[in-house]
DNA sequence: GTCTGCCAAGAAACCGCTTTCTCAACAATC
DNA sequence: GATTGTTGAGAAAGCGGTTTCTTGGCAGAC
């Protein structure tokens, strides 16, 4: 031990502060002799180490209960072994569902996940993606693709991988599905039973380009068969997607001069809202109104009757896009566009118009 | 462009690696004309530089467009600005609100979430908390009071603070409620509606120290009645709160000798599930079995009939734990014990058994 | 007028780990 | 046996901040 500053110093302790646990690699290197390069290399699985070697220390580390430090090593190393997702929220069973399979991967690999909600905001967006940019994530899951401009240059600035989701849009890496598909695929089938008035209860644009890339869906949908979309079939609700604002959607649409007779809800809450309306106003479903939801969510198989409407595997997006981020931080080669398969699943809340066709009842459950 | 390689020393090109982008403490230092220790204290608002200085300094870092490097400052300061939270899992709407509000709060703070999720699993826990340690985080939220011992040791050897939420019990900082009067509360009133049999669907005490917390209230309530709870009452589920659980729960308590005319429920979507095969079995609810259950979800004043329930607030708890966790980083006083209300959200699903009091019809909507 | 004290700002140590550069040891080649 | 080539391991230079220690400058006291 030598005397470690000259200028007036006496040995002095040990550090200024206390530091909670003090393990650090340079008690690893002295457990197992070595230097602490050594160490690292060891304990980073680097072949330049004799097997031997690597073995003790990797056995000096255990028997210290040695825990690198990450901070530490984020900073010598320029990677944090973390992942950040902004959502717009975690209270839809969508996102939720996403974010935990995508946690579940990525700890898998040892890797963190910062979260953050956007609300559905952009600019808050912007602001929770700029926080987690500062705190060095290594790879950014985003939902949709439409974000602030400033959010691409700063990743891009940056470097910083990063995958749009629930949608295929935008000539960026993604995983999802294409929304006007679905928006499609579920006019289609209405019309399919003899619809030609429908109407939707959809979020805003301004909110999500999921919904608005659904609403172009279905009218174009329409459009294709001769059929129009007038503005005021579709009923945008506030922000959030709960049951009431679908009860409040139905009643406006219910209220206009054509009432539709049938009708594509943007999510099965909102479908639940519209069907629990529909009840209170007497009008019967899917006799005199069908209605469609979107996502699946569990409760949709068991309402009365059982709701038709497309299944989307959040948790296959979530896993995908852990994977695509993780690729890409280990340089594997990564598919930059992931579609996941959706699928209509026609249960009981649609049918055929007024007598068109067989008035059949409830379709099975799935 | 000068040679890559000097062995003995040039001036050396920058840094060895490319790094991002490149604006750094020094950068702004040179721009103000000040030196790095003066960029530091005025950008944290250190008293001790001068106003006009400070200000100098804060107008350079801005017109640079300087963001501090996390891993850098975590390493320096041995604070990460941080806080992990493990919970069960984000597919219970639960938890999701919970971490959501909680998140927010933190955001606002200049906080940032780390997410994890034990899957119920108390070894999985533990793992997850050794990792979020590992990220240094500064604050750390758990569920339940009852945790693995060594997560304890590990917490209290690094001195990291944490929260049990959802849960009063364990004598550890806490905020949430008392489970076991959930239990107690929903008995009482189902005792004073006339029942007599009683059953439960809940939760392994393995899983949740919560779920066993109500199922001991329950029991509690009923034996100071004089009333008892025998184990096959009480159903138990595996893991998932999933509405088939329940389904599959109420049948088997249905095919018992002795069925309960009421039913408590270890959340709403297993009531849901109850409530479903109830109908398929032909019992009327509330008529031959009153069904009640715990959180209060959306959906649950919407069933038919309307659930009667225990709301709890989810946002509230993941609120005040971020609140108790920003306290105890920044030194300020904080309760360590938060309670939170619940309360007893009376609805269509519950009335007094057969014949008692007045065949009452579904109460109104909260 | 010189000495002391105080304060703001700078120099430099240091946080714990990764990684470059360098070198000693040993094997292979001539 | 001397020379060259490998290679495994160590010394040390950062990574980008924070914080301690130190000092120059200036006001008040003697």
């Amino acid at each position: 031990m030598k005397a470690k500053r000259p200028p007036p110093a006496a040995p002095k302790a040990r550090s200024r502060r206390p530091s909670a646990n003090a393990i650090t690699v340079r008690d690893v290197a002295r457990a197992a002799a070595v230097s602490v390069a050594t160490v690292s290399r060891a304990l980073n699985e680097n072949p330049s180490v004799a097997a031997g070697l690597s073995r003790r220390v990797v056995a000096a580390a255990a028997r210290l209960g040695y825990t690198p430090h990450a901070a530490a090593r984020a900073l010598a190393s320029q990677r944090t072994r973390t992942i950040g997702a902004v959502i717009p929220t975690l209270e839809s069973p969508n996102f939720s569902v996403g974010v935990e399979a995508m946690q579940r991967r990525l700890a898998l690999a040892g890797y963190t996940l910062l979260l953050a909600s956007s609300n559905y905001d952009g600019a808050d967006e912007l602001r929770q993606v700029k926080a987690l940019a500062a705190r060095g994530v290594d790879g950014l899951m985003l939902v949709g693709a439409r974000h602030e401009r400033d959010l691409f240059t700063l990743l891009d600035a940056r470097r910083i991988p990063f995958v749009n989701t629930w949608t295929l849009d935008g000539g960026r890496p993604c995983v999802g599905f294409d929304n006007r598909a679905v928006g499609r695929m579920l006019a289609d089938y209405l019309v399919d039973l003899g619809h030609t008035e429908i109407g939707m209860i959809a979020q805003r644009a301004e909110a999500s380009d999921r919904s608005a890339a659904r609403v172009a869906g279905v009218r174009e949908a329409l459009e294709r068969r001769g059929l129009p979309l007038p503005d005021e079939r579709v009923q945008f609700i506030e922000r959030a997607h709960r049951i009431e604002e679908g009860q409040i959607a139905l009643r406006t649409l219910m209220h206009s001069k054509r009432r539709p007779t049938a009708l594509v809800c943007g999510t099965d809450t909102l479908a639940f809202g519209a069907m629990l309306e529909a009840e209170r106003l007497g009008i019967s479903v899917p006799g005199a109104l069908s209605i469609a939801g979107i996502n699946d969510v569990e409760f949709a198989a068991h309402l009365n009757p059982p709701l038709t409407t497309v299944r989307l595997p959040a948790d296959e997006i979530g896993a995908r896009a852990a994977d695509y981020l993780l690729g890409c931080v280990t340089g594997q080669p990564v598919a930059l566009v992931a579609q996941v398969q959706v699928s209509l699943i026609v249960r009981g809340s649609t049918a055929p118009p007024h007598g068109v066709g067989t008035g059949r009842r409830a379709a099975q459950v799935a």
